[in-house]
DNA sequence: CATGGCAGTGTAATCGCTTGCATGCAAAAG
DNA sequence: CTTTTGCATGCAAGCGATTACACTGCCATG
């Protein structure tokens, strides 16, 4: 009975009597032995890790995204070294040249990821999915949620619902999502055409920069119908001073959101905004990657959408029968 | 230039003349040289890593104690090995053993954690950390939450702004969290003696348990002056069928929760409850299992608390913005 | 001038596993 | 009864680092 043979038996590698396989495993068994999995990645090559790397752990955001990466791991056997990239893309470098050899693949989720990350990383034969990135194509697949089918569809409801001047309030500038967002908007307002009125005001995702937005709308001459903000947050901050300043919602001006975060449904008139499955994101995205570590490099890098959902509720002034052309939720009154 | 001359100049092991350390450096930086680290940790028996098992991957709670964790891991240079426990402690117990071998110390938090797991590890000679967790003392270090002191001051408040009767609405009899929570809210309302009176109503931390525990105290003869729920979501369930029933908050019933939740913020009246500073309590830990690792086995165990803050809010009824703030206690629980 | 000490460098063993290849042995084939 | 075939097993060579130990000069000391 040869370490040969006992690596064989627990890789389940065929050519062992049944035999010997018992007695092997009762061994085990008994001794509670583990492989080395340093040893084993050594000269395997191989580490059944993944690495993933985050922009930014606040919120409901990340932990539903995580959670989905970790059902999918859970399911596909991998393990996950996680790694949150505070601060530019020269840090997120650094970190992904950290977890090189630790890990078989790359889960790498950044609004923010440009060239440099590619770059960087290319040399690598380790595999890398992008999340929610504007690099596309070339060397990595990626997985997009439709940031900009959500903004159309939402922009479709607020016109469905009567609203003809129908503010956006924008996200970070070089944040991608905010910019799919906002283009999504843009595109929608544009081809609805006559008598729809775009208004575009400056946000970072904040919840202040809704409240000063708010403000800004209030004063306009011409005061929009309804507001459309980049995300809950920031939506949160506009209802905040509309209610305020006593400002009726949806009365006198609807609003909406985009990201349908917990609270969202808590506010009041609760917010109608855009859900953006994040968990399936996550899921979808690191099986992506174990499908690519087994892969030979020449497999086609594919860039996968993952649909977002409007989700109508009592802030955008919808008539509770209201049905859209939309894949939609209707939840006019949501009580447990 | 052997091997153990590259050797020693990345891992900064003196012995090497200054030129020799400055031609390694620059053939290094050349070939973009990063040291294989599975067979490093093969060789020196350390991976650099910390496995964190948290029980559950839900909400905002998750989110902010994994970002203090990652951020403590940054700052020590360390990696974190994530992973959800869904089930129970055999799931736990074969998480860990997954673990082994890949991991320098381990962080396990979980409110169900028994003596299994305790078992079961203690076969290792990894060193790890819980994080609120029932099991004490003899063979691991933990971090806990206050939970206890917290729901205490969250019954003082209550009764210095006047309440009398004060209902509590428990959590999952099972979970270590809202026992001590129940056990916090009891030990004040017995020491605070004549004329306040206990009532308990079972729940399980859920928004839905809350909308029925709610029910359930609306129709007793007695109805309570305020109710304290063992969290926030509970909280919120009562305050929506407060809402429905017609019952004004703080007005006719106050109410309050623990966690501080972001909602708690945003829901009207807003939620006096009692703030857990998760991230601290992360980072904290991952102190602890970082520099158990280097430790001698002997090192003592201590069991650190971690304070809570009550934030006081509309709910409750106060007059005006009154803020308690208790200070972090250290508690070094005997080791042996 | 011989000797010992020391700093810098190299040699080779080691960590625990996987795996190609050699080996042994029993059953099938000639 | 010998030869072939094939399956089960063992041997030993890596995998890529770390590190104890050996070695080589060189300088200080006796």
């Amino acid at each position: 009975m040869s370490t040969a043979t006992v690596s064989r038996v627990i890789n389940g590698h065929g050519n062992v009597t049944d035999a010997t396989r018992a007695r092997i495993l009762g061994i085990v068994e008994r001794l509670q032995y583990v492989p080395d999995s340093a040893a084993r990645s050594l000269s395997t090559g191989l580490t059944n890790t993944i690495g993933v790397l985050l922009p930014d752990l606040h919120g409901e955001f990340f932990s539903e995204i995580i959670r989905g990466i970790d059902q999918a791991a859970r399911r596909r056997g991998l393990h996950l070294l996680l790694s949150g990239i505070h601060g530019s893309a020269a840090e997120g470098t650094l970190a992904i040249r950290a977890l090189k050899g630790r890990v078989d693949g790359l889960l790498i989720m950044s609004p923010y990821a440009d060239a440099a990350f590619l770059a960087d990383h290319s040399a690598g034969d380790t595999p890398a999915v992008l999340i929610n990135s504007p690099v596309r194509g070339h060397s990595h697949s990626s997985f997009c949620l439709d940031n900009r089918g959500g903004a159309r569809a939402m922009v479709r409801h607020l016109a469905a619902v009567g609203h003809r001047r129908i503010a956006f309030i924008a996200g970070p500038t070089d944040n991608f999502d905010a910019a799919e967002r906002l283009a999504g908007y843009s595109e929608q307002m544009q081809s609805l055409g006559e008598g729809f009125e775009q208004c575009v005001v400056p946000g970072d995702f904040s919840e202040e920069s809704g409240y000063r937005a708010a403000r800004t709308l209030l004063e306009l001459e011409r005061r929009p119908d309804a507001v459309f903000a980049a995300n809950d947050m920031t939506a949160l901050g506009c209802l905040h001073l509309f209610n305020e300043a006593g400002v009726a919602v949806p009365g006198e001006i609807a609003l909406a959101g985009f990201d349908d975060i917990p609270m969202a449904r808590f506010v009041s008139p609760a917010l109608t905004t855009v859900h953006v499955p994040m968990a399936e994101l996550g899921a979808r995205a690191l099986e992506g990657v174990a499908d690519a570590v087994g892969a030979p490099a020449a497999a086609p890098r594919l860039t996968e959408m993952v649909a977002t959902e409007l989700v109508v509720r009592a802030s955008s002034g919808a008539r509770s029968d209201y049905r859209g052309r939309d894949r939609i939720r209707l939840e006019t009154d949501d009580v447990t």
